[in-house]
RNA sequence: GCCGCCAUCGUCUAGCGGCCCAGGACGAAGCGUUCUCAACGCUUAAAUCGGGGGUUCGAAUCCCCCUGGCGGCACCA
C-alpha cells in the first residue's frame, strides 16, 4: 500500500506554495497508485506557532482540491495527526533509543552550547556538539535527573563509517558519519525535534514514500540512522527540487508571493496553479501514438502518466508571468455559468449574478485573474468622470441624434454608426473611438456595440449627451 | 569554511549515442484579423547544450576535472 504525506508546520501565515508543490507530487503519486495521502501537522516548535495557521493550511488544501484521506480534521486509523497531541509517543521512543544506547541524555544549557559554538568558531572548527554528556556515568545522570536538571535527548551518531541511502530521484547519496552532529531528538520542553517526530510518525503511520524537498537531503542520514536504531524498515526517499525565486535563491516571501491565500485572493484558479506547478521539474510525456507534450493538462491526466522517477532534480524558478498566462487559459476555457459563480464568490457576493452574467462574455477573454473582472467592468457600474483622450463632440452629436430614434440591436447600432461616419467623412474607427470614450472613458474596452447593449439604450444615450454637453 | 545536490534559449522544458547546425511553451519583437484592447493565427529573434579533457566511427546525451548556482550545517521545521 502506497502511503504518502506532507507534514506542514503551522508557523506561517498559510500553506507555502512550495508545500503546495510537494503536496501535489505526494497526492498525485499516491492516487496514481491507489494509495493514501495524509496530512500531518508538525507543530512541535511552540515558539514559532502562528495562531490560525493550521486551519488556513487545511483550508488552502481544500480550496486547491488536494484531498487528503487522513489528517487532523478528518481523522484516520493513525490519529491524532498533530504532533503536539502525540508527545507521549516521542518520549517513549526516545527512551527506547537511550535504553538501546543509540541516544543519550544531555544536560548542557543553551548558554553552554552558545559558548561551545563561539569557541569552535574561534578555532575555525565547524560548529558541532562536542559530546561531553555522552561520557556521563549512569550515576551522574541519575543524580542530575533527581535534581530535576533540564535535559534533552541526543542521537548518538557513530563516529565512523558512512550512512548511505537511495533517493528515487537522485540515486545513491552518502554522508560520512563523523560529519553528522549528535542531533537533539527530544527537546527540554518535552517536544520532539523534527527528526524524531518525522521518523516516529512516518513509521507509525506506515508512510511508504517520503517525498519532500531537497532541503531535507542533508538531514536524511540522521533519519536513516534513527530507522536503523529502531530496527524499522526504511521508507523510499525521494527529494524533489525546491522552487526558486527569479534570482534562483530558495523561494521566499521576501522575493515572491508564497502563501496559497495570496494566489486565491489575487484570483488564481486552483486548477491553473496545480497545472503550473506540475510543470516544475516534470512534463507530460508524449503518449504512445499521440505525442503531444502539452502544457495544459488536468491532474487526472497527470496521474495517468506520472512517475516519481521522472521528477527532475533541478530547482526551477517560479515564473509568475507564465502562471498568469496559464490562469487566463483556464479562465477562457471555463464555462460561463461556472465562471459566473466563481466571480460571484470571489467578490464575496458583492456583485449580483445578473450583472456578472451580462458582462462576463465581454471581458472573459481579457481576464487573466478573477480579480480583473471588477476593473474591466467598472464603467458599466459608474459613468466616466474623465476621458483618457478628448472626444469629438460634433461627431458624437451626429450619432446621438440618429441613434436616439432607433431600436437598438447590434446590427442596427453598427450599421447606423458606420453610416454616420461615412456622412461625416471620417473613419469608422475614429468615430467608434469617440463613442467608446464617451461611454466608458477608456481607450481599451470590450467591443463597442456589445458594450452599448449591456449598458442599455437609456444609459448609453445619457452618457453620450454628457460627453456632448461638457 | 565543511558536507551535499544540480547544470539545454531570459524563464519552464523536450532530448535518454546518430532522427538536433537542438523541438515546444511563457515572455519579447513583428505581421495578419479587427471599432480599441484582448483573444486567435502566422513569423522572427533567443541556447557554439557552463568550460576543459576523455570514451566512441559518431556526444546535448556516457566518464573525469574545473567553474558556477543552490541547499544544509539550531533544544526551526
Amino acid at each position: 500500500m502506497i502511503r504518502t504525506r506532507i507534514a506542514p508546520s503551522p508557523t506561517g501565515e498559510d500553506l507555502h506554495i512550495g508545500n503546495v508543490y510537494t503536496a501535489l507530487i505526494n497526492y498525485v503519486f499516491a492516487k496514481k497508485n491507489q494509495g493514501k495521502f495524509i496530512i500531518r501537522i508538525e507543530d512541535t516548535d511552540r515558539t514559532r506557532l502562528v495562531p490560525g495557521s493550521k486551519e488556513r493550511i487545511l483550508a488552502s488544501l481544500k480550496w486547491l482540491g488536494i484531498n487528503y484521506d487522513e489528517g487532523p480534521d478528518v481523522g484516520g486509523p493513525f490519529a491524532p495527526y498533530e504532533q503536539s497531541k502525540r508527545l507521549d509517543l516521542y518520549k517513549k521512543y526516545a527512551q527506547e533509543l537511550v535504553d538501546k544506547g543509540a541516544a543519550y541524555y544531555c544536560f548542557c544549557t543553551p548558554e553552554i552550547l552558545e559558548q561551545m559554538r563561539k569557541d569552535q568558531q574561534a578555532k575555525k572548527e565547524l560548529p558541532h556538539y562536542d559530546q561531553r554528556c555522552k561520557k556521563l556515568s549512569k550515576a551522574q545522570i541519575k543524580d542530575k535527573l533527581e535534581k530535576k536538571e533540564k535535559y534533552v535527548i541526543r542521537l548518538a551518531v557513530p563516529s565512523e563509517g558512512t550512512t548511505t541511502f537511495n533517493d528515487l530521484i537522485r540515486g545513491e547519496i552518502s554522508f560520512e558519519n563523523k560529519l553528522i552532529d549528535d542531533q537533539v531528538l527530544l527537546k527540554s520542553d518535552g517536544y520532539p525535534t523534527y527528526h524524531l517526530g518525522v521518523v516516529v510518525d512516518d513509521h507509525l503511520m506506515e508512510i511508504s514514500h517520503v517525498i519532500r524537498a531537497e532541503e531535507w537531503i542533508s538531514s536524511t542520514p540522521k533519519h536513516v540512522l534513527l530507522y536503523k536504531a529502531f530496527g524499522w524498515t526504511l521508507p523510499v526517499f525521494a527529494h524533489g527540487p525546491i522552487l526558486r525565486n527569479p534570482d534562483r535563491s530558495k523561494l521566499s516571501k521576501r522575493k515572491n508571493p508564497v502563501w496559497a491565500s495570496w494566489y486565491r485572493e489575487e484570483g488564481f484558479l486552483p486548477e491553473a496553479i496545480l497545472n503550473y506547478l506540475a510543470l516544475m521539474g516534470w512534463s507530460l510525456p508524449a503518449q504512445a501514438g499521440m505525442p503531444d507534450g502539452r502544457e495544459i493538462f488536468t491532474i487526472k491526466e497527470m496521474m495517468k502518466s506520472f512517475r516519481l522517477e521522472d521528477i527532475k532534480p533541478v530547482g526551477p524558478a517560479f515564473d509568475l508571468t507564465k502562471l498568469l498566462w496559464m490562469n487566463g487559459e483556464y479562465i477562457r476555457k471555463t464555462q460561463n455559468s461556472k465562471l459566473k459563480g466563481q466571480i460571484y464568490e470571489f467578490f464575496n457576493k458583492r456583485y449580483s449574478k445578473e450583472e456578472i452574467e451580462k458582462t462576463l462574455p465581454l471581458v472573459k477573454d481579457r481576464m487573466k485573474k478573477l480579480s480583473e473582472w471588477e476593473s474591466l467592468t467598472d464603467f458599466f457600474r459608474k459613468a466616466p468622470t474623465s476621458y483618457e483622450i478628448p472626444v469629438n463632440k460634433d461627431h458624437l452629436k451626429n450619432v446621438l441624434t440618429v441613434l436616439e430614434k432607433k431600436d437598438w440591436s447590434h446590427e442596427i447600432l453598427e450599421q447606423t454608426s458606420r453610416k454616420v461616419a461615412e456622412e461625416l467623412k471620417v473613419k469608422a474607427g475614429d468615430l467608434f473611438m469617440s463613442i467608446r470614450i464617451a461611454l466608458t472613458g477608456k481607450k481599451a474596452t470590450p467591443p463597442l456595440f456589445e458594450t452599448m447593449l449591456v449598458l442599455e439604450k437609456e444609459e448609453s444615450l445619457a452618457r453620450l449627451k454628457r460627453a456632448v454637453s461638457l
